[in-house]
DNA sequence: ACCCTCACG
DNA sequence: ACGTACGTGAGGGTC
């Protein structure tokens, strides 16, 4: 027999604040209910309990705030939108036939440990699930831990038994007690022990297995002299907080297990509840649709119901027109008023038919759904994502009923089980008409909806790493991070986390005195540029700054990287193609943008970074791509004509601006007029470039006027978009993707500052992005046509990167220049630099 | 969730 | 006197 227990407090909490705010048309919050029930149905189902619990926190006064008043004095209380949920979540799950209980003085977790007691007692197995992490102690060898996460209303779950927390931890799950009540927990408002964190704390349980232990053996070499005596002075605290932090398996409840198994409830009370709620998807789900309730609540009878019908038959040549759809990996069709479920293999037979209009509303989820890589997508005219973006770039949810209100749009059919359905049509109606209006169709069919297809693409390829490579770097990093964090504790004279700003701020400008520098919202600031002009007041600096740059690596680009690699040894990054303000595109899960590469140390990584058996890495670079940009959209003649004579634009600046003789320009004076360049792109400010270049504020605003003065056709272009654009309220890039500026418009002086600076930099970085989108689509469709052993596998803003056989990658090469130069026709010619190498290190 | 810090173009 | 360059994503701490 197996019991199964929720907590609810943890699972609706987490729900709450996943999910976007969701409520009903009168506007009761119904996001925490809705989530819950996701994760509680998909683990009902994966679990197939024989009976069922849901375990309430109730507000009454827990023993451990009787023990100890700070106990959770921290936590604010529960947000009204999500405590008028409580009561009506719980009244639901009676309805369903669910046993709910709440116990005076006991938490949840209490009630949860008091079950997985029984259930050993009486030879049950138990499942429970929740959000929290505190239950972990609970898990024996009849008892595992589903942890639930909820993303974008989809519950995840993770199992955990004794094996997972033993190969996590390196202890038991009974022993995390002890762990707790040395360090603390701070969302708990647990102290632990001041000075011991995690580390500490499971390095002890480790040698010494106890907190009893421990104290038995309090003499021993294998304690440090400063543990040992932050022990001794936290003895007391450390046995409180094991109380506070031990779940009490002994709440006075029903021991019948069996009086927990479900019963019948009342189907069509919960059915008018959920009616109520609006939730009709959980009505379908849980098969409550009462007839005789259903007749009598149809509201307008002006819209036909068409019911979900299922094709089997291999019927595409029916279709001419189709709305494509996809949620829960289910795929829907819609075609005049009616609405389709289809497999993937006819949704693939779809999809590769050109005589078949596809308007989808996210064509590159569709595709990442479909595993070959190869298969050929004809004829999508429309995706409503891309479309959404294009005409507001600056939101971020493109979902159909985000869109729908948006744009005032009502549905051509009402659909019960997938209500988005009726609005795919509709809104590709209108959202084509606005994109003509605003004449941004072309940059809809001709680059956004081409490029979504070679994204999809690159992520199903992934780049191939050395994990064994990485593992090993890390293991130096960590090295040199332990040898930084005992250097910074000796000369500081206690241990803290120096990873915490807070305390090492305390550490710094308390303890230590150093000056400090400028102040952040919540305290001093301790970033790198604070740290650095401190250099040489004091030795800890250094080692500061050193330990973060380990840190960072060994967290974000060792540790951060090896979880994300594939069973093939391959990174599979996400494209995201609706995200930024400007048109560029950007890299998650995990992002590979932003792989180290300005300091020695780190762009070792990229050695890491390999081309697959039998291949190589080729990098293309566009040389200057913002910048003669620039030259085309200003039509600044000086500037046209150093890039069109290929001379060294930084170089040029210098010389301009200096009035110095190109020969007489050195280093330093290239370095400042490249930071000009630099500034002029983000629409400049004295101050910035002050800082930047390490000059005063007035020199620099003198080579802000020299640049102005030299580069006239910049100057007035500038001057010329920023005044159009408060004019209109928008600015285009070259190919006119669009970006509404609301700053500009603003009273405050700061917020229009910003509004200008966004105009000016905007059509330049868009259309950069324009352009090497143009590049992407083109060579991404000449690999295939020519059939060469040769695939994109990343973008990184000016940079495309291909994999390719040895033997193909003359042409390749070749080819990736050639279309990525002549990408398209500006004033000054685009150049490319190509590497090659068997590593991204070599080959950048 | 929010803040700080830091990685990239 | 103000606050100060454009565009991103991730990890860790704190509330």
């Amino acid at each position: 027999m197996k019991i199964l227990c929720f907590d609810g407090n943890s699972i609706i909490n987490r729900a709450f604040y996943a999910i976007k705010m969701l409520t009903t048309k009168d506007g009761r919050y119904t996001n925490g209910i809705y989530g819950f029930m996701n994760i509680f149905l998909k683990v009902l189902d994966s679990e197939n309990p024989d009976a069922v619990v849901i375990a309430f926190d109730t507000p009454a006064k827990t023993f451990r705030k009787e023990m100890y008043a700070e106990y959770k004095a921290n936590r604010k209380g529960m947000p009204p939108e999500l405590a008028e949920q409580m009561p009506i979540l719980k009244e639901l799950i009676v309805l369903l036939g669910y046993s709910e209980i709440g116990v005076d003085g006991y938490e949840a977790d209490d009630v949860l440990g008091t079950l997985s007691r029984l259930s050993s007692e009486n030879g049950w197995e138990c499942v429970i699930a929740t959000g929290d992490r505190d239950s972990l102690q609970l898990i024996t060898n009849n008892t595992k831990v589903l942890l639930t996460t909820t993303q974008f209303g989809r519950g995840e779950t993770t199992a955990l038994g004794v094996e997972e927390i033993e190969n996590k931890y390196g202890i038991g799950p009974r022993q995390l007690i002890d762990v707790k009540a040395l360090m603390g927990d701070s969302s708990d408002n647990i102290p632990g022990i001041a000075g011991i964190g995690e580390k500490t704390a499971l390095n002890l349980i480790r040698s010494f297995s106890s907190l009893d232990n421990i104290y038995n053996n309090i003499d021993s070499d294998l304690i440090s002299e400063t543990v040992r005596k932050r022990l001794i002075a936290g003895k007391e605290t450390a046995y409180l907080c094991k109380k506070l932090v031990e779940i009490n398996c002994y709440v006075p409840i029903d021991g019948n297990l069996m009086s927990y198994v479900k019963n019948e409830g009342s189907p069509d009370e919960a059915y008018k509840l959920l009616a109520n709620l609006e939730m009709h998807t959980l009505i379908d789900r849980l098969g409550i649709k009462s007839e005789k309730l259903e007749g009598s609540e149809t509201g307008s009878a002006a819209i036909e119901c068409v019911e979900l019908s299922t094709l089997t038959r291999n019927s595409e040549d029916d279709f001419k027109s189709v709305g494509v759809y996809s949620c829960e990996e289910e795929f829907y069709l819609t075609e005049n008023n009616k609405l389709f479920r289809v497999d993937k293999a006819l949704l693939l037979k779809i999809l590769k038919n050109p005589n078949i209009e596809k308007i989808c509303v996210d064509s590159k989820r569709i595709f990442d759904s479909i595993p070959y890589i190869d298969f050929e997508c004809k004829n999508v005219v429309f995706d409503l994502v891309l479309a959404g973006y294009l005409l507001n770039p600056s939101s971020n949810d493109y979902s159909i009923m985000k869109l729908a209100s948006e744009f005032d749009i009502k549905p051509d059919f009402e659909n019960d089980e997938i209500p988005e359905m009726g609005y795919v049509i509709p809104l590709y109606s209108d959202l084509k008409k606005r994109l003509e209006s605003e004449e941004m169709l072309e940059l809809l069919e001709d680059i956004e909806i081409p490029l979504a297809r070679v994204l999809s693409d690159m992520e199903k390829t992934g780049f191939r790493v050395d994990s064994k490579g990485i593992e090993n770097f890390g293991l130096e990093l960590k090295k040199n991070i332990s040898v930084e964090e005992e250097k910074i504790f000796e000369i500081v004279g206690y241990e803290f986390n120096i990873n915490s700003p807070k305390q090492l701020s305390k550490a710094l400008f308390e303890d230590l005195g150093l000056p400090h520098g400028r102040k952040t919202k919540t305290g001093y600031s301790t970033d790198a540029e604070v740290l650095e002009n401190l250099r040489g007041k004091h030795e800890v600096i250094d080692h500061i700054l050193d330990y973060r740059s380990y840190q960072k690596l060994n967290s974000t680009y060792v540790e951060g990287l090896l979880k994300t690699v594939d069973k093939n040894n391959r990174i599979h990054s996400v494209f995201k193609q609706a995200e930024t303000r400007t048109g560029r595109i950007s890299s998650t899960n995990p992002n590979l943008q932003n792989i180290p590469i300005r300091t020695e140390l780190g762009s070792r990584i990229r050695e890491f970074f390999i081309a697959d058996e039998g291949n190589l890495l080729i990098d293309a670079d566009y040389s200057q791509i913002e910048l003669r940009v620039l030259a085309h959209l200003s039509n600044d003649e000086k500037m046209i004509e150093a890039f069109s004579e290929n001379r060294d634009i930084h170089t040029e600046t210098a010389g301009e601006i200096f009035g110095v003789p190109r020969k007489m320009v050195n280093d330093e004076l290239r370095r400042r007029a490249k930071a000009v360049n630099f500034g002029i792109v983000y629409g400049i400010g004295a101050y910035s470039l002050a800082k930047d270049v390490g000059v005063s504020v007035y020199e620099a605003d003198e080579y802000i006027k020299g640049y102005m003065n030299t580069y006239k056709g910049v100057s007035e272009y500038l001057e010329k978009t920023v005044a159009k654009a408060q004019d209109e309220g928008y600015v285009k890039t070259l190919f006119n993707r669009r970006r509404k500026l609301p700053e500009l418009a603003s009273s405050n002086r700061i917020t229009k500052a910003f509004g200008k600076r966004l105009a000016m930099n905007t059509p330049i970085q868009g259309t950069a992005a324009d352009i090497i989108k143009i590049a992407m689509i083109r060579v991404h469709e000449r690999l295939k046509s020519e059939k060469l052993n040769a695939r994109l596998i990343l973008q990184v803003h000016d940079e495309l990167i291909i994999e390719c056989s040895y033997s193909d990658s003359d042409k390749v090469a070749k080819l990736l220049k050639e279309e990525m130069e002549n990408a398209v026709n500006l004033t000054v010619p685009l150049s490319v630099s190509i590497k090659k190498g068997n590593n991204w290190y070599d080959a950048g």
